[in-house]
DNA sequence: CGAGGTAAATTAACGGTGTTAAGTAAGTGA
DNA sequence: TCACTTACTTAACACCGTTAATTTACCTCG
C-alpha cells in the first residue's frame, strides 16, 4: 500500500528543500534580511506553503540551526574520543567551538546571540536534547577530566566550565559582529583567550 | 535677535524628547519591538517628524546608545583615576563594564551584539570618538599599568586587552541572552571570568 | 469508471513595518 | 502685505509575517 509512506517521504523531502533554500539565503544575507516570500520564490512554491511545514519563521530558523549544530556535536565527539592529555583535549574542543562559530556566523548568532522571545518555553532550551546544552556537556566532561587528572587548582567544574564557555563565546561573538575591529589577529585572540583561561584555571582556585 | 537661537534650542529639545521616548520604550521592549509609529504616538507627533531629526531608525538607535555609553565612560574614568594596585583597578574596571551591560541590556545588545549592516562606514566605529573604542582605551591603559608594574608575565598589552575585552563581553552577552541557563550564579561567573583571566595573564606569557 | 473525500498548495487579505514625496500651516523679514 | 522659510502632517509605497478561504490533485471505494 505504501502510499502513506511515499507521501510522508515526499513531505519530508519538501521540508528539507525549504530548509536548504532558507539556510542558503540565510547564510548569505542573515536571517532578518530574508523574507518568507523570498524563500518561497527560491523553491518555487507559494509563501504560505512553508507554513504547512513550519509553524512560523522562528521554528524554521530553529530547525536550521539544530541541523547545523549537529555537526558541531559530531566534531566535538571526535575530539573527546581521542586519548591523551586532557588539557590538550580541552583546548582542542574550545578551538573547535570557536572555529565552528566563525564558519557559521549566522547560525551561531541565532542560537547564542539572540534572546528568546518571552513567550517561548525556556525549559526546552535547557533540556539535554538542545544542541547548545549538548555542546556544553562536552565541555563539562573535558573539565572534569582535567580536574580528575589534577591539572587544575580549581575544583568547581561547573564554574570552570561556564567561565570557559563564556570566554570562547566572547571571542566568537566579537569576531563575528566586530570583524572590522583592529584585532591583533583572529587566531591570536582565539589562542590568547584559550591559553589565558586555561592558565588561570591551572594557576588559581577562582 | 535671538530667534535663530531659540529655534535651535527648541529643535534640540524635541530631538531629546524623541530620544527619551524612544529610549524608554526601547529599554522596556527592545529595539526591534518598537516601531517608529509607536515612538511618534508617545510624543504626540506624526511618525515622519522623527525623520526630521534622525536619518533613520538606526541613527536614532545609535544616538541613544551613544548617550548611554557616555555614562559607562564616566564610571570608568572614576575608576581609572583612583590610585592603588593596578590589578585591582583593572578588575574593578572589568566588573563595572559587565555591570553596565547587565543594567542596559538593550543598549549593550545594539552596540556590541548586533552586526553593522554592510553599507555603513565601518571606519566610524573604530575612531576614537566611538564610545566602544573609548571604553576599550580605558582597558588598554589599565593593562599597560599592570605590565609596567611588572604584575603580568604577558608583555603584549594589545593582545591582553583584547582577550580581556572578549572575556567580559562573553559573560555579559551570555548573561543577557541566556538568563535562563542554570548559571552557578551571575556574580560567581562574572568573578570567575575576571579572576581566571587575570590569573592567566599573571601566570603565563600567552 | 466515476463519486467522494482528503491532503497539498494557492489566492487574497489583514494589520503591521520603515520610509519618502507632496502638501499645509505658521511665523519671519522686507 | 507678500514672498520665503521652517516645522510638521497626510498619503502613499513597497515590503513584512501570518491567517482564512479556496482551488487543485490525487487516492480510495463503490
Amino acid at each position: 500500500m505504501g502510499v502513506r509512506e511515499r507521501r510522508a517521504r515526499e513531505k519530508r523531502y519538501l521540508r528539507q528543500e525549504i530548509m536548504d533554500a532558507a539556510s542558503e539565503l540565510f547564510v548569505k544575507e542573515g536571517f532578518e534580511n530574508v523574507s518568507m516570500r523570498r524563500i518561497a520564490d527560491r523553491i518555487e512554491y507559494s509563501p504560505t506553503t512553508i507554513y504547512l511545514y513550519f509553524k512560523d519563521k522562528a521554528e524554521l530558523l530553529e530547525s536550521i540551526c539544530q541541523e547545523t549544530f549537529a555537526k558541531l556535536i559530531q566534531r566535538l565527539t571526535k575530539i573527546l574520543d581521542q586519548p591523551g592529555d586532557p588539557i590538550e583535549r580541552l583546548k582542542r574542543g574550545l578551538l573547535a567551538y570557536v572555529e565552528f562559530g566563525l564558519e557559521n556566523p549566522h547560525h551561531y548568532r541565532s542560537t547564542f546571540m539572540t534572546p528568546l522571545p518571552d513567550e517561548v518555553d525556556h525549559e526546552k532550551y535547557v533540556k539535554p536534547e538542545a544542541a547548545g546544552i549538548q555542546a556544553f556537556d562536552f565541555l563539562r566532561r573535558c573539565v572534569y577530566d582535567c580536574i580528575a587528572a589534577g591539572k587544575f587548582k580549581t575544583k568547581d567544574a561547573e564554574l570552570a566550565s561556564q567561565t570557559l564557555w563564556a570566554g570562547v563565546h566572547g571571542v566568537t561573538s566579537l569576531l563575528i559582529t566586530h570583524s572590522h575591529f583592529p584585532w591583533v589577529g583572529k587566531e591570536q585572540v582565539i589562542r590568547g583567550m584559550i591559553n589565558t583561561l586555561v592558565a588561570g584555571l591551572e594557576a588559581e582556585n577562582i
